[in-house]
DNA sequence: AATGAATGAGAATTCATTCAT
DNA sequence: GATGAATGAATTCTCATTCAT
């Protein structure tokens, strides 16, 4: 009765699977996850219906798969970016750059990011994963800022606060267009209100 | 061929066109656009299914004027504070009430508010909907606070940055919960923060 | 419990009616039946929806009544053609005319033929008008050609035969367009088919 | 957004495939087009409501499908019994051989030429299939009377007529039933008509 | 008589999931 | 493991007919 989902080993298999995930990751960019269905991320996947539920137990499941490569996407330039930073930082110079970043990863993720952040609100998996990369980001941020002489004070909430921000600027940034804004000029409000976080 | 609309002119039928809008709003509320079908609406509403059709197109319609709806929650308490200030304003004493204000709203609306964002991703109509509320909310604003004698340079900006701010913090503080996070630190920063945007 | 239809015996009534039957008519033309709902033809016919069913026990009632004037339509011109021939009447020059003037009865009611047409497979009703519309026609003009001296013998048949005949080339003459049909040639088939009918 | 219609290899699929045609055609012919609702089609055939939409895009899709079977109803045994004949064929032979098989037809196909005749007139594609059908019919038959020496002058508008003639009178006597007609003596008028349009 | 809003059964169609092969 | 045909419940939407006013 129970449901068994398939625990690939063998490399064939990951990689079918992995082909299932990065299908529904196209496909729920595009059309959202309410658009998109099995058969047709079967299809751009190149295997079969059925096995979709070898693999997965639910629809839904594949979501929170993708879910997870789309945290790593996000993830992971900011975090190779931050490393490369040298001792002491100088708030003034890496902030624009962490800008041009989190624009570049929403440019290239904003479809996704919508679809799957649309379901966080009556999905709970989801949700949580989404706190949880929000975590994730926030604690690995503050503590490579304050390995770099950052004021430790407050940290978690200031980075997070500051990841808020940009968050939301790089989203205004990307989409929306009001004709009213000058984005060149916010951009320089969310600029120095970012430094002025971490100045004090 | 022609699907006919009716545009309800009798009070009567004002009612009930609100009163299906409201049932909306609830079940969008509570399981989401996808998770609400036109049958539920009409039964919420107390009325039947067909009828649902007299007034709405399809149940997308019923969204953008849910929608239409949302907006007034969230724009109207927002207006009516602002109205009871008294000139000159200080600003010091403003962003707080406000931060308070958004916060409310925010936990009466997250639910819809999730719910619609949603689908202004995956649909070219309710998204520009919402461009043009957001647009609404920040020239109001925008409008109220020169005339309370706010410097008006880049005004658009900074409201529409300050909002984002706001939103963005209300959000985390209805909803996120991260463990390592003090909300009440973080309100400081986020209270400095703007009054500092409308500060010089 | 029974549904009485009001007999409309004022003017005013009578014209109402006159123009729900004259607004399905075009309708049904245009639409067919199914094509067509009752909500469409009180719009057409300038009343209200409810008081279509004053007029008609339902939808079908209508049909049956803009079937009797389409009767009408089409056995009026061909009677009043018939009633101008002069005795003795030469066969040769009556039928062009009886051509000309099928073909254009064809051309203005072919959408309305149709609709109605197609019904008399599955309704009665719409059946029997139908055969009753032959019969009339048939024996009609039956009496006025043997008036004229036409051989009377089996006449009945010669005449049935002859408009079966020119009703088809009607029909395949105002619709079908068989690219490799010369319907000059055709025409003349069925002029010289019909006289020999008629000849000995 | 694709609708992507299963296009059966297997004997197995061709199988249920033509199972829901025959259902079609059954209930087509038994209530009409609009009388036969796609859940019953499933039924009779005996399969789910959704495989339907597996095999056919939608309702009026099995129609089509339906329309061309009909096609071979009709066309199959009048070819068959032309293939028998040997030439020179004596028209006065064929003739009465070709009414009986045409009543045989009519008789087993009326109400599905009823229903189809009736769509043809609201629906371009059923209407186009309707003329294609036709066309075949003239020219396969046209060839073979060609080939058994008959005169080949006109020859598509002489059998194209006499098509009309003999589907015409079918009809009359399959359905109608006019008491004031004889229906062999009719039958004899039929017989010499068309033998004469072959004869000179 | 007249209105037109309201009803609700019924229709077509979709799609996550299962299952025979 | 793999296939893809098959399932059938669920959904959106229509429309002939009724009914309160």
């Amino acid at each position: 009765m129970k449901k068994t989902v398939r625990q690939p080993q063998q490399e064939r298999s990951i990689e079918k699977k992995n082909k299932i995930i990065n299908a529904g990751y196209e496909l729920f960019s595009e059309v959202g996850y309410y658009g998109t269905n099995t058969a047709e991320i079967a299809k751009r996947a190149g295997v079969s219906t059925g096995i979709v539920y070898g693999y997965f137990s639910d629809k839904r499941d594949i979501l929170i798969c993708v879910l997870e490569i789309y945290l790593d996407k996000v993830i992971e330039p900011l975090l190779k970016m931050f490393n490369k930073l040298q001792t002491p930082l100088n708030i003034e110079d890496v902030v624009p750059k962490v800008i041009d970043e989190v624009i570049k990863i929403h440019k290239r993720n904003n479809k996704i990011h919508e679809a799957l952040h649309a379901l966080s609100g009556s999905d709970e998996a989801v949700n949580t994963k989404f706190i949880e990369l929000e975590d994730q980001i926030t604690l690995k941020l503050s503590d490579i800022l304050v390995k770099h002489g950052i004021n430790g004070e407050n940290i978690h909430e200031k980075v997070h606060f500051a990841m808020d921000i940009l968050q939301s600027f790089a989203h205004e940034y990307v989409y929306d267009k009001h004709d009213y804004i000058d984005y060149f000029v916010m951009r320089e409000m969310v600029g120095n209100t970012v430094i002025n976080i971490f100045k004090d």
